[in-house]
DNA sequence: AATGGAATGTAGCGGCTGCTACAAGATCAA
DNA sequence: TTGATCTTGTAGCAGCCGCTACATTCCATT
């Protein structure tokens, strides 16, 4: 019947959160059907019982992210419509939040798969970028709609050129 | 003798070019020994006999390919001194060019790794990305010193930021 | 209790990766 | 020619990867 849920479905659906964040910390290279069963409490066996494959587990993950992303600047910032200026320094003290900065640095991984290798990488990135001018244009105190997404747009722009300086200088510790 | 060079020296040397055009087509998720020996028309037994290990190579031909961008700059572009719009633009243009653009690909990916991992991703990283603000500012028709080095960064961070979101937008074509 | 399907553990395959042991050829000084 | 050193090919190891075959356990229905 519908309404009794498989045990396989519900377990597919709680699994997705550990490997979420697995995912949000780790990063797209740490990915390996091993490492997010141990994240998860679970085995590989497992992953590939819940999920077809690992696209499939990837590409179930990164859009629940992208999801996340979005709930997270709405939760993180309330404030009423800005104009450019301020609107980029606000977004990018968000940004740089330590709930918020993990998700950068994956958007920036996702960016270069999308390119480079297509889906299950792609439909998320650009969901997310597509989310994220959405968003700030729903943020800018300009009347005119292109001049309100072009603004947007530029915005986006500079917070996502200055992530990518910041990824160069905040540089991983050496052993 | 040391003028003598030996032959693996040589060698290693010469390895180095097709090596570079092969990070710079396929980025880095390619770059296994096997791949690079074949692009480099020899064995992984020889790349590892001419460098010590692969982070020997893939560092040594990282900071060849910060030269090359570094040149590839120069050369595209001769330009007076512009104002901060329209260097923006300018180098914009340039690098779209297809000659410089697998150069911020993999820039993009430098930086993911520079942060996630450290050496040999960081160093390379950091001196593309300082070398591209030095030329900017070189580049910039700005007489204080300290005005026109904050306006290089808000070009190079405006660029940047375009690089990233195109490739988002470029996505790689699916088989 | 019997039965059939859902859920899970065990073990391993075939492929790739960085790297190395070993031996053979090449080169050059004596 | 001999021997030492530099160069190179062959073969393979140990580890990781995605994935799967097989067997078992668990549970609901009958």
């Amino acid at each position: 019947m519908s309404e009794i849920a498989s045990v396989r479905a519900d377990k597919r659906a709680a699994v997705l959160t550990p490997i979420c964040a697995h995912l949000l910390n780790e990063g797209l290279d740490a990915a390996n059907l091993r490492a997010l069963a141990k994240a998860a409490g679970t085995s590989d066996r497992m992953l590939l019982y819940y999920f077809s494959n690992k696209d499939d587990l990837i590409g179930t993950a990164l859009t629940r992210l992208a999801e996340q992303l979005s709930a997270l600047l709405d939760e993180q910032i309330h404030c009423e419509p800005q104009p450019e200026e301020v609107l980029t320094e606000t977004v990018w003290t968000a940004v740089c939040h330590p709930d918020c900065w993990p998700f950068m640095v994956l958007f920036v991984e996702l960016a270069v798969r999308a390119h480079r290798i297509g889906d299950p990488f792609a439909s998320p990135a650009q969901a997310i970028a597509h989310h994220f001018q959405t968003w700030l244009a729903d943020h800018l105190a300009i009347d005119d709609l292109e001049r309100r997404s072009a603004a947007a747009e530029r915005v986006l722009t500079v917070v996502d050129g200055r992530v990518l300086l910041r990824l160069v200088q905040a540089t991983a510790i050496k052993k």
